[in-house]
DNA sequence: GGGTACTTTTCGGCACGCCTAAAAGCGGCT
DNA sequence: AGCCGCTTTTAGGCGTGCCGAAAAGTACCC
C-alpha cells in the first residue's frame, strides 16, 4: 500500500498537472507524450495504478486520480515545488534553471528532509515560477488569476504564475524582466513590462503566463 | 563510457571504503556482505565494472578499483560527504543522523548542484563525522590519526574522525558528548571525554575512532 | 594425496519499466 | 450500415539488478 517509485510519481503527478489548471481528465496518449514513453507504457501502469487504486480508468476511457491518487500527486508536487523554492533561495539557482534538478531530487527527499526544507524556508506558499506549493495537510493556498490568453486586451496586472513546462520560453521572459511579481500590460501579442522591457508571445506563450484578476 | 546507476555508484563506493583506510582488497563476500546483497550478484556486477574497467578482477581472487574506478568512487563519496555536511549546516540534522539520507541523496544531485552546495559551505574539507572530503579534483586533505584501538593506553587527543558505519555507536557517542572536535583520553576500554563523560568502547567501537596522532 | 569446509561462479528465474508490432475498439463519414 | 483512421490494448521481448540452488574452485588439514 506504501507502495511507490519514481516512475510512479511521475504519472500521478504528471495526470494531476494536466488537471489542475483545467477539468478535462487526461488521456492515455497524451499521458504518453507528456511522458515521453510509449502509449503501450501508459495502458500497462495504468492498470497498475488502477489496482493500487491511485486512479480509476475503464478500457478505452480516460484516466482520473482517485482520492488517494490525487493525496499522493500533491505529495510529489510539494517536494517538487519546494526543491525549486530552496534552489532559487539558497542555492543561487535562476529561476528558470531549477526545472530539471527538481525533478529528480524530488524521488530522493525523505519526509524528514522535506518537513526541515520547508521549515527553513519559512514555510513559504507558491514556488519560483509562482505555483502554489501544497501544504503538508494537502490544502492549496491560491488567489484569483486570469489566464493571458483569456485576459481582455489592455489587460493589466502582476504576474502571479509562469508555466515551467518550456525552459525556452522561462528564459526569454527572465531575458525580458517578465518574472512572478512583476507589473505587466498587455497590448496584442506583446507583454509590457517596467522599464519599457516587452515580449512578443505566441499562442502558447499566452497559454502559460497568469496574472492577477 | 559516461555509463552510471546508483547501483554502480554503490558498489564503487563500497569497494573504495574498505580501503579507505587499509590496503587489503576487498573479497566478493566481505562485498556482498557491506552491500546487503547476494554473493551471485556481486560476481554479476564486478563482471560488468570490469568490463567498464572500474576494478580489475580475475575470478576467484580480490577486487581492485583501477584508476578509472578510484576517481568514480571519490566522486561518489564527495556527494555523500557534502551531502552530510549540508545537511548538519542548513537542515538542522544531528552529525548522527544524516547518513541514510545523503545515502539516496548522493545519487541524485547533479554536478552544478553538488558545486553550488560546496560553494554555499565554503569549500569543507571535513565532513560532520570528520571524514575527509575529497575535493573536485579528486585530491584529499589529511591530518595524521591514530585508530583508538592501535591507540597506546593513556593517549589523549582530539577526535578527528568517527566512522559512520553503525548509528547505535553514532548515537550513544553524541550522548556521551563525544564528537569530532572533541579532546579525549584513553583509560583501558573507556573513552574520557571534557567535563567527566565517559563511554565505555567494546573492540568495534574501538575500530571506530580516530584521535590526532 | 585426498577429503572437507568454505568461497565464488554459473544457471535459471523474477520484478520493474520500458519497447515494437500487431490486434482490438471507437467514432466519424459516406 | 460499412469503412477508415486514430487510439488503446495485447503480446512478446529486452536491460537492469536482484535472488536461490547447484556446480566449480580454493585452501587447509590429516
Amino acid at each position: 500500500m506504501a507502495n511507490t517509485s519514481p516512475a510512479i510519481e511521475d504519472y500521478l503527478k504528471t495526470i494531476h498537472a494536466h488537471t489542475e489548471w483545467q477539468p478535462e481528465p487526461i488521456t492515455p496518449s497524451v499521458l504518453a507524450t507528456r511522458l515521453a514513453v510509449a502509449p503501450s507504457s501508459v495502458t500497462e501502469m495504468v492498470k497498475k495504478l488502477a489496482a493500487q487504486g491511485l486512479v480509476t480508468h475503464q478500457p478505452y476511457g480516460a484516466i482520473r486520480l482517485t482520492d488517494a491518487g490525487l493525496s499522493r500527486a500533491l505529495g510529489v508536487v510539494r517536494r517538487h515545488r519546494l526543491v525549486e523554492t530552496w534552489l532559487v533561495s539558497d542555492m543561487g539557482y535562476g529561476w528558470d534553471a531549477v526545472h530539471d534538478e527538481a525533478e529528480v531530487l524530488e524521488h530522493a527527499i525523505s519526509d524528514r528532509l522535506l518537513e526541515a526544507i520547508d521549515t527553513h524556508l519559512g514555510r513559504p506558499v507558491r514556488d519560483p515560477h509562482g505555483d502554489p506549493i501544497p501544504q503538508a495537510d494537502g490544502s492549496i493556498v491560491s488567489v484569483p488569476t486570469v489566464l493571458l490568453s483569456e485576459a481582455p486586451a489592455g489587460h493589466a496586472g502582476t504576474v502571479v504564475r509562469i508555466s515551467d513546462r518550456d525552459p525556452l520560453l522561462l528564459r526569454r521572459l527572465a531575458a525580458g524582466g517578465i518574472r512572478p511579481g512583476v507589473l505587466v500590460t498587455l497590448s496584442g501579442d506583446t507583454l509590457d513590462g517596467p522599464d519599457g522591457t516587452a515580449v512578443e508571445l505566441d499562442a502558447d506563450g499566452r497559454e502559460a503566463i497568469w496574472l492577477t484578476a
